[in-house]
DNA sequence: GTCGAACCTTGATCGAAATCAAAAAATGAT
DNA sequence: ATCATTTTTTGATTTCGATCAAGGTTCGAC
């Protein structure tokens, strides 16, 4: 089972649709009930920091709504984002006692928080939290690995259009009802914040975005909304296969 | 609980001494009864592969000894190195079918096999193995997003240095006792294989390797044995923090 | 021993992205 | 609306690592 089997449209469970995909899709009654004890929400504005690596951190969460970054710097100031949080990703790890990397909001964030102590007891009796929670990491694994692959071995201009793609696509998967060939969506991510996830300057990424729209690959409106009128042109742009289980 | 919890050096259990520390520490006698009646041992020479990305593989393993790579290729053969498996390391996801990644063995290896099927079903009886596996998955995620940061943002030479460090550090644990300041092991890996996991060409290390040496940071016996004489001065060119958790 | 194949080193040159620099566009505060 | 700040674009130049090329080592097979 991977987080595919829980997608985030099937559910519909009011205030906090996040949660049960994160942990507790079979939760049984009494094991939800601890959940909501142990539960509260916290929301951070944009540029915010929601902790600073070293940090203690006396909670796990799961993003409901907006997004957040996970990344580590070096003393000198190289940056380097290790992770996107989107709605309904888990942060912060059973059994850590304080954050492993920065988490910043790049957009007004909320996170459904519950207090690490009992999560972790509750985990303990619960087995299925903790497998679904080898699940979740396994599939952070995967994608951590996709990302070494692109650090290590993409052009810059393969490095943007993968971006764009996996925007676009898990964007895509919350209005899959679309009637329109094409695909549209607002890059979340300021020009600094992509040069910092795809290991570039943001000068390089503004030119080769440049470089996208002048080769008619995507169209901007502004800045930020980004139209893309063919996606099998963009994927193409990836450097990866495009068969297998990519498209969209 | 990290796997520094289970420290190699301290296990001392016959002619499988990996298989406890990462599946079954805890295990009683009726469980590790079953891990016998499904495991099996294989081996493979230096340069063999023991999957290609994309088979069909029905069993998960430890290694045992020697040393095993994870990669992925694009199609125009540009290749990445996305994990480094060292005795005691797990490879295989309970619950996918397919291997996601090349493994190559680059040495002599040895694996402890556990047939995939009832594996999954004893981890379904058996929640400490899940919560070991989602541990060590915690650790190699962020053992991956360690190398996020040296893949996007370190300079050649700081990328071989840490290289370095890692290798010196990891084979440190198995020679603690040693009296000498300087620490001393051999490369288990090519030139182009450091290069696929830095992200760099075969040239680029090779270059590389030779100014440290150059520098007094290493001194090499032949091409793979190297002396680091001074630890501190290594972790100075990797680009770290050098206080934290580094230090061996 | 000699041969051949991998593996490694070093040199010369090239090129993609970084850096340095300036200006334009967007955003927000007053 | 105006001004200040942040974000983005674009241009000129530099640099680090890639690429191209040629030898040198090491090691196992015979």
């Amino acid at each position: 089972m991977t987080s595919k089997d829980f997608p985030l449209a099937n559910i519909d469970c009011g205030d906090c649709p996040i949660r049960h995909r994160a942990v507790c899709a079979r939760c049984e009654p009494d094991e939800l009930q601890t959940l909501e004890a142990i539960k509260f929400y916290r929301t951070f504005e944009a540029g915010q920091t929601v902790v600073w690596a070293g940090d203690a951190m006396d909670f796990v969460a799961s993003v409901v709504e907006g997004i957040a970054t996970l990344s580590q710097t070096m003393e000198d100031g190289r940056t380097q984002m290790v992770g996107l949080l989107l709605p309904s990703d888990f942060v912060g790890r059973p059994g850590r006692e304080t954050a492993a990397y920065d988490v910043t909001a790049t957009s007004r964030l909320t996170m459904c928080c519950f207090r690490r102590k009992p999560f972790e007891e509750l985990m303990g009796r619960t087995p299925h939290i903790g497998q679904r929670l080898l699940e979740m990491t396994l599939d952070e694994l995967d994608a951590a690995r996709e990302w070494m692959l692109l650090l290590g071995r993409k052009t810059a201009r393969e490095k943007i259009a993968s971006l764009l793609a996996i925007i676009a696509r898990r964007d895509a998967t919350l209005k899959l009802a679309s009637d329109s060939r094409s695909i549209v969506f607002d890059l979340p991510l300021t020009r600094e914040a992509m040069a910092d996830y795809l290991g570039l300057t943001l000068e390089t990424v503004s030119r080769q975005v440049s470089a996208l729209r002048r080769d008619g690959v995507i169209e901007l409106e502004g800045k930020r909304h980004v139209v893309v009128p063919d996606m099998e042109r963009l994927l193409g742009e990836t450097g990866d296969d495009t068969d297998g289980g990519m498209l969209i």
